[in-house]
DNA sequence: CGATACTGTAAGTGTTCACTTACTGATCTT
DNA sequence: AAGATCAGTAAGTGAACACTTACAGTATCG
């Protein structure tokens, strides 16, 4: 016995750079020698952190999705000036949609599909999304009576189908600053309204 | 001057084999021995037919969206019983969505954007789509005097979207086809109407 | 026919990359 | 201090893969 093991302090210091090199290289040309690299450390070490690449990535996922929704939550805890708490996390994405890089890592986990790990880690990460947004709508339109009706799960999908176009738009440079801002904002508060 | 060059027909014949593979494994996975062993002849043929595996990639792009592109003119040309064409097209696309593989193409593709070749693919195709998309929505809203209004640019961005995440949604497993079916008539028509 | 190009087969080649092994030094517990 | 485990360094290995080269066969033209 001797010397405490450091392994998930570890873990969590090299995740964002872990995360930032995924998201900027996609899963291929994301070599573990470029992680380790940018982590100052050699692939060595990562290997007595995580078991292969494959897990590494997986972890990314987990770790980017926790980020995303703390930021969500904040918005949504701080008290605004009559909004609904779905108008404020609206108004948030619209701002702020893409910058974390979480689509990036999305489109490259999704050519990993075959993977089953990597396949149910993205359908976690947007089964629990999907639920989120389906609840702020609920919320919002005041049908929140326990159960999500129909129309509130297909608007959450359509919810999310937007913030995907809008980081193919932004990866792609189809759409600008403003148009993914417009874009988010305005389609966003049709889905909420649900055409009302 | 000797035997007539069949290089164009070839391409053609082998394109159908190739876009399938590569939707099947996604751009990495599909090496190009299996694109080979799946057009039925040695990696070298190919080779004589595309300068390099990226051109391949690009080529099926191309093709998997003339297929999409051509399946939709069908659509809107058949006369349908008091329809407008963006409504057919609607009800074609809730049937027919992701049957050609189009998406995981695209989900592939959008891993490889550092390659601008590819990246230049996929915002062609996508903004072929968009305007094709705008267009069918103007019509359909009768706003269709010459210059498409803003509002017809968004929906038709959240109509991309929409056919996006459907096509997330059966690649992850998430929806069944019975609810991509709603997702995609339901929410469609609400894109198409705006919300009146 | 015979020259010229196309078509197909077979076997490389060089590189990239995930993952390993061997070893040295540091640090904690008893 | 001893013993054990952790932390970091350096080099290597084997496999996968994009792409090439060399050559034998064949169809098409003058």
């Amino acid at each position: 016995m001797s010397r405490p093991d450091l392994s998930s302090e570890k873990r969590e210091a090299f995740l964002p750079v872990i995360a930032r090199a995924f998201a900027e290289h996609g899963y291929r040309r994301a070599t573990t020698a470029k992680l380790a690299e940018a982590c100052g450390v050699r692939e060595n070490v990562l290997y007595r952190l995580w078991p292969d690449k494959k897990a590494m990535f997986v972890a990314t996922i987990e770790y980017m999705y926790r980020l995303s929704a703390d930021a969500w939550s904040n918005v949504i805890a701080k008290v605004g000036p009559g909004q609904s708490a779905a108008e404020r996390v609206l108004a948030y994405s619209s701002e702020h949609h893409g910058e974390l890089g979480l689509y990036k890592l999305i489109f490259a986990g999704l050519t990993e599909t075959d993977d089953p790990d990597v396949q149910k880690a993205l359908r976690d990460m947007y089964a629990r999304f999907h639920k989120f947004i389906a609840q702020q709508i609920a919320v919002h339109r005041d049908e929140n009576n326990g159960k999500i009706p129909r129309n509130v799960e297909l608007a959450a999908w359509a919810f999310v189908g937007l913030g995907t176009v809008v980081g193919i738009g932004r990866e792609l440079e189809l759409l600008g600053p403003v148009q993914r801002k417009n874009l988010m904002r305005e389609m966003g508060a049709l889905l909420l309204s649900g055409g009302d």
